[in-house]
DNA sequence: AGGATTTGCGAGAACGTTCTCGCATTTCTC
DNA sequence: GAGAAATGCGAGAACGTTCTCGCAAATCCT
C-alpha cells in the first residue's frame, strides 16, 4: 500500500470524503452545524486512511499546547521526586496534559537551561523544584514570559509564584518530642547540605528551604527541652555522609538516637553501623525524614517522618491547571508529615 | 512596559531590526548569506524584546519535534524504571531531544492510549517497556505510522523492533551455582507474576520476557544440579507476596536460600522473615534481582544481580537515534548481569 | 407561495517558522 | 570599465490545523 507515504493529513480525509477541509475538521472534532451523514462519511475516511490529528499543527493553531513541564532534581536513593515526578505524570495525563521531565541535579545552570528550553517549546505550565533558595534571578517574567509556574517542596519567598511545600518544621518537631517520651535524651542529627564539601559541625546556612525547615525544627525542639543536641552538616554524597557518620558514632559519648535529613543519610548511618557492630534499635536508634518501601521491610523497620508526596504531585497539577485556565494567584500550599513510628527506636530509661 | 502582550515573535524582532522575517531567521540561525552587521543588530533586537523562538512553529515546519516519548511502566519500590527513565531522559538532553513521560502501571490499555496520544504529538521516536509480550496488535504500523520504536528490558521477538535488553537467563544461572558453591541445596525461588491473582507453585505462562527468561534460568540450573527447587509464583502485589513467602518460611522444611524475581518480593521476603523471627543471612540466605543503594546498605548487605540500567538507558537512546536518523534496523542487544556478592548469602557444609 | 430562518458546507485567513527563489547591488576579473 | 560572479536581502510559499464568514439550499411560517 504506502511505502514511505507521510501520515495523511485532514486533507487527505477531506479529498476521500469528498468534502472540504472545514467540514472534515467539523466532522472529526464534532462542532459546528454538520450533518450525521457526512460526520460518518469522513470518519470513515479518516479510519481507512488511519488518520491522526497533527497536535503540532493544532498547538500551533491553537497556541497551546497541552503540555507541562517538570523541572526536577533527581537523587538516587531518595524515592522522593521519583515518586512526585509519578504522581504529577499521571495527575496531568488525567486533565490531559503531556508532561516533559527535565533533571537538574541541583544545578542551577541546568535548572535555567532546562527552563529556557521548556519555555521555547512552549510548554503550558511549569511545574519546579527550585535548586537554591538564593539564586533565581532567572525566575522571572523576561525569561519565563506568561508561563504559569507551581514550586513543590521548596519555596521562595521572595517570588510570587504558587508553591506546595510540606511541614517539615512541624514534622521535625514532632519527631523530637516523640524521642525525648521514648526517654532519649542524647540527640544527633545527621544533615545533608547542597553545596557544602566535607562536614561541620557549626550550623551553615542553607540554601534550600526544605532542610532549612528540618533543622530549623529540630533546633526549635532541642531548645525547648533544654538538652544538647549533636549536629553535623555534611556533604550531599555517599563518601561525605559516612565520613561524618563514623566519626560522630567513633566518639565515646555518642547520641541514642540519630535523626537523618533524608533517606541518603539514613543509608549512611546504616551503612557505618553495620560496619561498627552497632545494632540499629538497640544500640542507636534512629528516625528519618522521609518513607520508603524498604524502611518499612528492614529489621527493625524504620521510624520516619512521612510526607504526603503523592498528595503533592497530585496538588501540583491542580494548582497549575488553576493557574493555566484563570489569572495566576500565587497561592501557597503546605501539606502536613506523619510520624510513622516503626521499630528503630527503642525505649529507654530517663535517669 | 508590556501587560499582557503576547510572546514576540520574529517578525517583531525584524520589525525592530528593519529587516525581513527571513532576514531575521538567518540572523538568529546563522546560515545562509547575511552580514555581520545585521546578524549583530538583529541579536540586539532579539534580547531586547526577550525572543524565545516558537518550537511549535519550528516543529511543524520542520516536521520534526525533537522529542522522544517514553511509554513506561513504574513501579512502586523497583528503582529500576525509575532509574532508566532518568538515564534515558539525560541522554535525550544530551542528543538535543527533550523526552515526554507516560505510565501504563503495566495496563495494555494504558500502554494503547499513551502511544496513541505521543504519535498525535508527533515525538520524532519512542522507548516503549512493552506491557505484555503477547499482546501487542497495537504496535503495528498502521498505529505507529513510521515512527521508530526501541523496546527495553523486554524484547518482543515477533516484531522488528530494536530492542536492548539484560541476560537475566545467564544471570540467575550464575547466581544458583553461586548458591551451590556455597553449600545450599535447597533453594526456593519467589517470582511475581503479572495478571495473576494469587499464588501457585504449577508453573505458569509467564507474559513478560524478562521474569520468564529469569524464571528459566533458575530452572536450567536447577535441573543441571539435579537438585530439587521449591518454587512459588504469585501475584504482584505487598499482600500477595507476603502471602505466598509466608506459606513457603512456615513449612518444616524450608529452603536454605531464597531467589527473589525483583526487589517488591525481595522486601516481601524481608518483612515476612522479620515478622517471623527469621534471620537474614544466618538462618535463610537470599539473592534477588536488581541492585538498589538501600540492598547495600542493609545488615546483611543483600547479594543481588545486578543490572546496568544507566547503560541500558543510554543504549536505548542512541539506538533510538540511529533509527531517527537513518532507516530502522531494528538491532537487539543484550546487556549482561554482574552477580554483587555482599553478606546475605552463608557458607553452609554440604553433608 | 413567498419571504424569513435555519442548515450545511466551502473559501480563506491565521498561528510562527524556515527555505527556496529571484532581484538588486556590490565586488571581482582581465 | 564592462561582463561575471558573489553577496545581501525580501517576497512568498509551505507545514496542518481551526475558525470566522458568507453563500446557497433546504426548511419553516402564515
Amino acid at each position: 500500500m504506502n511505502k514511505k507515504s507521510k501520515a495523511p493529513t485532514i486533507i487527505d480525509v477531506a479529498n476521500l470524503a469528498g468534502v472540504s477541509r472545514a467540514t472534515a475538521s467539523r466532522a472529526l472534532a464534532g462542532y459546528g452545524r454538520i450533518s450525521q451523514e457526512t460526520i460518518d462519511r469522513v470518519q470513515q475516511a479518516a479510519t481507512k486512511l488511519g488518520y491522526r490529528p497533527n497536535e503540532v499543527a493544532r498547538a500551533m493553531r491553537a497556541g497551546k499546547t497541552k503540555t507541562i513541564g517538570l523541572v526536577v532534581i533527581s537523587d538516587f536513593t531518595n524515592a522522593f521526586f521519583d515518586r512526585a515526578t509519578k504522581a504529577i505524570i499521571d495527575a496531568a495525563k488525567q486533565s490531559g496534559y503531556q508532561t516533559v521531565v527535565s533533571h537538574t541535579d541541583e544545578n542551577i545552570e541546568n535548572e535555567r537551561q532546562a527552563i529556557r528550553t521548556l519555555i521555547e517549546k512552549r510548554v503550558d505550565g511549569l511545574i519546579l523544584v527550585p535548586s537554591s533558595d538564593v539564586d533565581h534571578e532567572h525566575l522571572n517574567s523576561e525569561n519565563l514570559g506568561s508561563t504559569p509556574v507551581v514550586l513543590i517542596d521548596r519555596k521562595l519567598p521572595d517570588l510570587p509564584f504558587a508553591s506546595i511545600t510540606t511541614g517539615d518544621y512541624e514534622g521535625a518537631i514532632e519527631a523530637v518530642n516523640f524521642a525525648f517520651d521514648q526517654g532519649h535524651r542524647d540527640m544527633g542529627f545527621v544533615v545533608a547540605v547542597p553545596q557544602l564539601v566535607g562536614s561541620t559541625t557549626k550550623r551553615p546556612n542553607i540554601p534550600i528551604s526544605t532542610v532549612e525547615d528540618r533543622t530549623h525544627g529540630f533546633e526549635t525542639a532541642i531548645k525547648k527541652l533544654n538538652i544538647n543536641p549533636t549536629m553535623v552538616f555534611c556533604e550531599d554524597s555517599q563518601e561525605g555522609a559516612e565520613a561524618a557518620v563514623e566519626k560522630m558514632l567513633g566518639k565515646s559519648t555518642r547520641p541514642t538516637i540519630l535523626f537523618t535529613s533524608n533517606n541518603d543519610m539514613l543509608l549512611a548511618v546504616l551503612r557505618v553501623a553495620g560496619k561498627l557492630g552497632v545494632q540499629i534499635g538497640s544500640d542507636l536508634s534512629v528516625i528519618s525524614f522521609d518513607d520508603s518501601p524498604w524502611a518499612a521491610a528492614m529489621s527493625p523497620a524504620i521510624t520516619v517522618i512521612s510526607r504526603p508526596v503523592d498528595e503533592l504531585g497530585r496538588r501540583a497539577v491542580d494548582l497549575l491547571m488553576q493557574e493555566i485556565r484563570s489569572a495566576p494567584r500565587g497561592e501557597s500550599l503546605v501539606l502536613s508529615t506523619t510520624l510513622i513510628v516503626r521499630e528503630s527506636v527503642s525505649k529507654r530509661d530517663s535517669l
